[in-house]
DNA sequence: CAACTTATGTAATAACATTACATTTAGATT
DNA sequence: AATCTAAATGTAATGTTATTACATAAGTTG
């Protein structure tokens, strides 16, 4: 699933992700879209799921919320886990990969005939700044 | 937070989960103990909150549903990390421990003085049984 | 153009969770 | 036992997140 060119609702919605310090609802970003044309929940869900398949925006399952990917060039998210740190004061999410977790992971899953999907690595707590 | 003895709200939630085969959701709890006179969620929140204290449950972010917690004797949960296997098909999860990844993550997040607190680690996928 | 697939618009509803406030219960103190 | 206090409970209302259903429009292919 390449990053084809998207329509004018996801983009818009990249945009939004994109700009934002923090991670936002779909809540959130259909009120920033409002102006824009925006009007339902569906429109917000709909381009957030495609975005999700291209691999340009994570969803934080832990505080239902989206972020834009941090390095979409690398087609990071087809090689496999995502984790992030989360700050629960300003909201600042950093996006890695650790090889050494994922094969791990893997290791577990195998020993056990499961067959992972998606897999969900989220630290909450309180950044640097926040300290 | 130990556990002491549970209050009857806490006993009825606990039990719930602990007859079930697969996590349940809060509202699904509710539904199971309307015999027993539940009659709102929040009677299920709050008794979920405390059992999450005591260690006796975990909350599966990615599916917004609960389990009991599989060895709460070991008192678990305050060793740090818990994991999970979630089988999108029969609904079967398996909690593990893992203390290489546990490091991995404590490291990452020295590293950038993130200071972590609660930690998911879910992996969504086919059991054995549902391959 | 016709047929098909993908994207969109809109309304309604479902699913999940919290706030607010009144009341009761269980333990501790006197 | 009477009092005080903290924890737990009951109930209603509301807030937040996500999906279903159905109609319309736009792009793609033969
Ligand atoms: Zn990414
Ligand atoms: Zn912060
Ligand atoms: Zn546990
Ligand atoms: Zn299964």
């Amino acid at each position: 699933m390449t990053a084809q060119q998207l329509t004018r609702n996801q983009a818009l919605v990249l945009d939004a992700l994109s700009a934002a310090e923090a991670p936002l609802s779909a809540y959130t970003i259909l009120d920033k879209l409002r102006g824009d044309g925006f009007r339902a929940p569906l429109q917000v869900y709909r381009a957030l799921e495609k975005l999700q398949d291209f691999g340009l925006v994570h969803r934080l399952e832990s505080i239902n919320a989206f972020v834009a990917c941090a390095h979409p060039d690398e087609d990071c998210c087809s090689h496999g886990l995502t984790a992030f740190t989360i700050c629960e004061s300003c909201g600042k999410v950093t996006e890695f990969h650790d090889h050494m977790i994922e094969e791990r992971l893997a290791a577990f899953a195998s020993d056990r005939n499961f067959r992972p999907g998606k897999t969900t690595i989220e630290i909450r707590g309180h950044c640097a700044g926040c300290a």
